[in-house]
DNA sequence: GTCTATACTAAGATAGAC
DNA sequence: GTCTATCTTAGTATAGAC
């Protein structure tokens, strides 16, 4: 697993070969089918284990704190994870593998991240579908921006806070819907 | 130029091959080598005629209007352009096709748009390269989200004028800087 | 569990005839 | 300009010995 993960990083996730896999552990190429089924498998595998690692960091990061503290550190351990690593936030938050879409035991993983945030969302009076899909947009226009145009920077992510700050502030009113 | 489009479009930018071109048009893959160089040329001239035809579609639109409304109806269109076509998406907007990075030729056609935004962001008081910058995120995050959690819907899509005046409305005071 | 050997598929690119 | 033929590379996956 985490010699498939650095291949991707170092290449990119269309680069990571069972071949290179296995040359990376000391094995030959057929002997990995011992461990996965195939290459979609691992891919499977390599989506549950980043989530995992994920929802690691956030338990990490704790529960203390005002609900909109909580949100603010929730969504920069978020946004630095996805950053971290183009291939992670590839498999994780886009569809562009051709073949592959995470198994289901696989995707309930995803979910409990979602689930965490929408009920601080509710807490802080943005707990609409609508505000939610708004706060997500904001996680992820920072975090392409910050990949595809300033990769290892922070051009873009150092704008998290004021962001959501600009966000949640105009949701506490509740004469401005969106 | 169109049949390889229409293969990004139906199949992913990956699975574009120069023998499907071929194909498509009625050739032998060899004969595509008279009028391309290699595959990455055919990447950058399809990224120029990608940008080209972005760049009619906000001419077009027209000028008329407030500096507020000309960037309002900017923004709807370069968002309806990335959305719909996720390959289009990723061929301009993400750096993930190994190997290929776009000709200064074909850069400086991206370039105009940018300019061309700039100054409607100027003109309304969020001339900084900042507020450019979480304007960027803005438009990228709907796109992002639209594609991969709803595509061919208009979910993150339709969220673009309130947020959009929610920004603006922000920085028209300037004693909140971002 | 690991190996060698190999089947199978498919891609980009080149040589040279017409 | 287009073709056939071929080179070269590289990947996933399977068979069967050890």
């Amino acid at each position: 697993m985490s010699a498939a993960w650095a291949i991707a990083h170092e290449q990119g996730l269309g680069s990571m070969t069972l071949h290179e896999v296995a040359r990376r552990v000391g094995l030959r190429q057929p002997s990995l089918y011992v461990y996965v089924e195939s290459k979609l498998a691992l891919y499977d595998a390599m989506f549950t284990h980043a989530n995992a690692e994920l929802l690691a960091r956030v338990e990490q990061a704790g529960e203390s704190g005002s609900p909109r503290v909580q949100l603010l550190r929730l969504s920069r351990v978020v946004l630095d994870f996805a950053v971290e690593d183009p291939a992670r936030q590839q498999l994780l938050f886009t569809r562009s593998i051709p073949g592959f879409t995470p198994s289901a035991q696989s995707y309930a993983l995803a979910e409990q991240l979602v689930q965490r945030t929408s009920r601080l969302l509710a807490e802080l009076g943005s707990g609409s579908p609508q505000q939610a899909d708004v706060y997500t947009a904001l996680i992820a226009g920072l975090g392409a921006q910050q990949i595809a145009n300033d990769p290892g920077g922070d051009r873009w992510t150092r704008h998290l806070e004021p962001l959501l700050e600009l966000f949640l502030d105009h949701f506490l009113d509740p004469s401005e819907p969106i």
